[in-house]
DNA sequence: CACTTCCCCTGCAAGC
DNA sequence: TGCTTGCAGGGGAAGT
């Protein structure tokens, strides 16, 4: 599930492969809400741009164009973004897929080469591709769950859904916490995944951060003192600047651009740990539902 | 306006 | 073994 540490880790190891380079073509599958702008339109506006930049803002990537329009991707709970020459077992075994896939419906299998001349196939779940006139690897989404947006805006064209973005989760302080949950009643993990208050923090990191600072997930906001805010979001800071220096979380599909996983799921403290010793008391970890979410922490260290 | 619930989707694991 | 059921959750829409 990709959050801060996923997506920018896939910012950067794919930025490489996307930056400097013209879009030839863009291939798509049928259209699907995964499209808020309509294929045709998106094969139109990016055939022959390229792409100057690759920035992130929370959950969002955001490539700019050589024309001044840009193109918003969101990665949902299962979106990967990766190269064709990507190398790795854990790509080849969507390739198997994909053969297989292929073999079923009767079309010629793609993957007979020895696996270390093979080049990854794209298979059922790879929605958008994007080939490069220099006919170098192209850049492929993948998003099994379809819960990912893709966006083009032209020149100058603001988009709500950036716009309503709080402020990234690497610079929240304190004080912003503090201001953002006076009067709030809700419990201060639903606020931490407000995006419109802090962007980037999805459930496996305000889960770790609240349980770095000792802050039950379901207190509410407004009796979170101004302490436990500057701890909050001190423990923030520091659990997704540790998981990006760990290429993020590989938990469920989480994998990065060149097909390696994370290795922040090791590190996690209390999420998806339920019944498991508290790494710093040994009470079990407990788990309760918040928002038709799981929450995990302990019930002795977390008040 | 603040807050909660529902729902989109598919793969996987647990249970029978 | 094979089926059904439940769960994972980002985030927007709809409901209270």
């Amino acid at each position: 599930m990709p959050e801060l540490p996923e997506v920018e880790t896939t910012r950067r190891r794919i930025a490489p492969l996307l930056v400097g380079r013209t879009v030839a073509e863009v291939r798509t599958t049928r259209p699907s809400y995964l499209f808020l702008t309509p294929p045709a339109r998106l094969r139109r506006a990016l055939a022959g741009r390229r792409v100057e930049r690759l920035e992130r803002r929370g959950k969002y990537l955001i490539g700019g164009l050589d024309d001044g329009s840009r193109l918003v991707l969101h990665l949902g709970m299962t979106g990967q973004l990766f190269s064709s020459a990507a190398t790795s077992p854990r790509l080849w075994r969507v390739a198997d897929r994909a053969a297989s896939a292929d073999a079923r419906t009767g079309g010629a299998a793609a993957l007979s080469s020895p696996r270390a001349q093979r080049v990854f196939a794209p298979d059922q779940h790879t929605h958008l591709r994007l080939s490069f006139r220099d006919a170098g690897p192209e850049v492929w989404l993948r998003d099994a769950r379809k819960f990912g947006k893709v966006l083009w805006l032209a020149p100058g064209e603001e988009s709500e859904r950036l716009a309503r973005l709080g402020v990234d989760a690497l610079a929240a302080t304190g004080a912003t916490l503090y201001a953002a949950t006076r009067g709030r009643s809700v419990a201060i993990k639903s606020l931490l995944l407000d995006q419109a208050v802090i962007a980037g923090v999805g459930n496996i990191y305000a889960d770790e951060a609240l349980y770095g600072a000792g802050v039950r997930p379901t207190r509410r906001a407004g009796r979170v003192s101004r302490e436990e805010c500057e701890r909050l979001a001190t423990a923030l800071r520091g659990v997704l600047e540790r998981s990006i220096e760990t290429g993020g979380s590989s938990i469920s599909d989480y994998i990065a651009p060149d097909g390696s996983d994370g290795a922040y799921q090791d590190e996690r403290r209390v999420y998806a740990r339920e019944g498991e010793p508290c790494s710093r008391c040994g009470t079990r970890i407990w788990r309760v539902v918040l928002g038709q979410r799981s929450a995990y922490y302990c019930p002795k260290c977390q008040r």
